[in-house]
DNA sequence: ATGAAAGCGCTAACAG
DNA sequence: CTGTTAGCGCTTTCAT
């Protein structure tokens, strides 16, 4: 019994044509040790949680994907749970999920600060997409992604440009208008903000006139959806993008990649930062509770050129591209 | 001890005052019984596991929200897993997952039939969106959406339509082609087929010149990617939609809501199917083992009109009613 | 209605 | 190197 035990968690301990007869005869059986069993006693469970505010939201997808694939490597298994955009519930699937899993990975936690300070030690726990002093954080720089940007635009030949603010509390938000306004100063481009809106199609699609009358040649949006309104209602009136106005949205969302070639847009790389989260979770696992070490990643947002360069030779061209990551079912 | 946990699990078989105070204790040690612990004698273990063939793909992330809010009203927990469109990986995550789960939801299952049919009884399974015979499923119906789509075009007077085929192999595309044929057929329709090609936005780039010249004045593509490569081909080519030629795509993937207003889609209820497949699933571990009855759920895909049923008034009223459902980060 | 004791499947400590 | 023993936290007989 303690042999077909050791045969799986300590091999070297035992000699190998015992291991050897003991893993054989377990593939035949289809034996493999109850991890629940094996976690009453280790006190580890091999699972690890994952939760995000709404499960809808294609922005959390790419971090589920990431953290997914990366704790699969590590041969851990991983919980998912939508907390509704709320922070209560949030902390109920906490409670939850506690005994089940050894740490847990929270998305752009609705948790107040001092609430998510008062989680640690138990269950260990990383941010991602948020900060809080003295926790465990994978952070999206979107700064640098508004650096490249206003760059860009700047080598454009663009010396006004109008930045369509996010919701006025959202820490993205503080995030992008910060990062502009520093980047704007270093190329000296002037910024006129409008907002804030609400980060949708719709509030492009209101926006775009006002965006015209400011004089600006170029436009930064919040996020993608609020730029695609943009284009959309710039289309509608007989705008030519990026000829007459450079459009860029904000966002790492399957969707951008497909609208119209006339887009470009700063992107967050979703996905790495799951890994990362994952990645800091499992090494904060290995040393048992070291509460001095605070790790935190930051992955710097980039700006994805596409068409708003320059006009494309070939418009499909540059569209098919684009189109390339989307699967089908 | 005994009485602990009692209150827990059969309240009733404990005297009023004695639970209170056993449940009061608790809220204030936060003390929650032990899942794994329990499991361990009981035999479940509260949780369930839903398999997508991959986690990128926008299709999977309705079914996985819906199966996880369904499960979480049920206090089950849900593990995620990745099966990377491999037959050979999902069978290694089903025998990793089998003893930490009550059951499995199997989404567009890559295995063959009868791998599938010897996982029954234990895990217990559900597939979605596959059928096979003996195995409970939750399936989309395309047929249904493909009469809606079949009826809408010759209400407008069409009499001949391009569909443009998918994957041949697709279980979907088959579902789809079928359902067309028949539907075409009931509304003398004439259908030519194109195809198959791959489900991706360059092939539509690439067909739309060969529809054109067809004669035929619709188009149903395989999914909506299909459609808007279709549609972006189109629009350099000058060709007025809805006007000059009618769109329809498939899926029900965000990306789709946002595209041009030129498109109208025959929607998956993915989301729903989620729940319904969490249903059967819990329905299930609720009669231990009952082989014969074979739980198979349909779920009718819709047209889901948007603007070709006629030139809309203001395009982007229409755009701004499809982008609603898109949520922020 | 409650407590005592056994045991779910496993690993850790200790003999041998 | 391997077998024996104890016990992880819980539920479930079986007594009381």
């Amino acid at each position: 019994m303690a042999t077909v035990s050791r045969s799986f968690t300590a091999p070297q301990t035992v000699r190998e044509t015992t291991r050897d007869s003991v893993l054989r005869a377990a593939g035949v059986l289809r034996y493999q040790p109850n991890r629940a069993a094996r976690g009453l006693i280790t006190g580890r469970t091999g699972n690890v949680g994952v939760i995000v505010p709404d499960l809808g939201n294609p922005y959390f997808h790419g971090m589920l994907e990431g953290a997914q694939t990366r704790a699969r490597e590590a041969d851990y298994a991983v919980f998912v749970a939508d907390g509704q955009e709320s922070g209560a519930e949030e902390e109920a699937l906490i409670a939850a999920m506690r005994k089940q899993v050894d740490g847990i990975v929270l998305c752009s936690s609705r948790l107040a600060p001092a609430r998510l300070a008062a989680l640690e030690p138990a269950p260990t726990v990383v941010l991602l997409n948020r900060r809080v002093p003295g926790l465990p954080a994978v952070v999206i720089d979107s700064a640098a992604g508004m650096r490249q940007a206003a760059g860009h635009l700047a080598q454009l030949g663009h010396t006004r440009v109008v930045f369509v603010s996010g919701p006025r509390h959202s820490w993205s938000n503080q995030q992008r208008r910060r990062g502009l306004r520093v980047a704007a100063h270093t190329h000296g481009l002037d910024v006129v903000t409008i907002g804030p809106v609400a980060p949708q199609f719709d509030s492009g699609v209101q926006t775009a006139e006002r965006i015209l009358h400011t004089g600006a040649t170029a436009v930064l949006a919040y996020n993608d959806l609020v730029a695609v309104g943009i284009l959309s209602r710039l289309a509608e009136l007989g705008v030519t993008v990026p000829a007459q106005l450079s459009v860029i949205g904000f966002d790492d969302i399957p969707l951008a990649a497909m609208v119209t070639p006339a887009l470009t847009s700063v992107s967050a790389p979703t996905a790495l930062a799951g890994q990362a989260a994952i990645d800091i979770l499992l090494s904060r696992l290995g040393r048992p509770a070291t509460p001095e070490s605070e790790d935190v990643r930051t992955l710097p947002a980039t700006l994805v050129r596409r068409a708003s360069t320059a006009p494309p030779a070939t418009p499909s061209a540059a569209a098919r591209a684009r189109a390339g990551t989307l699967k089908r079912a």
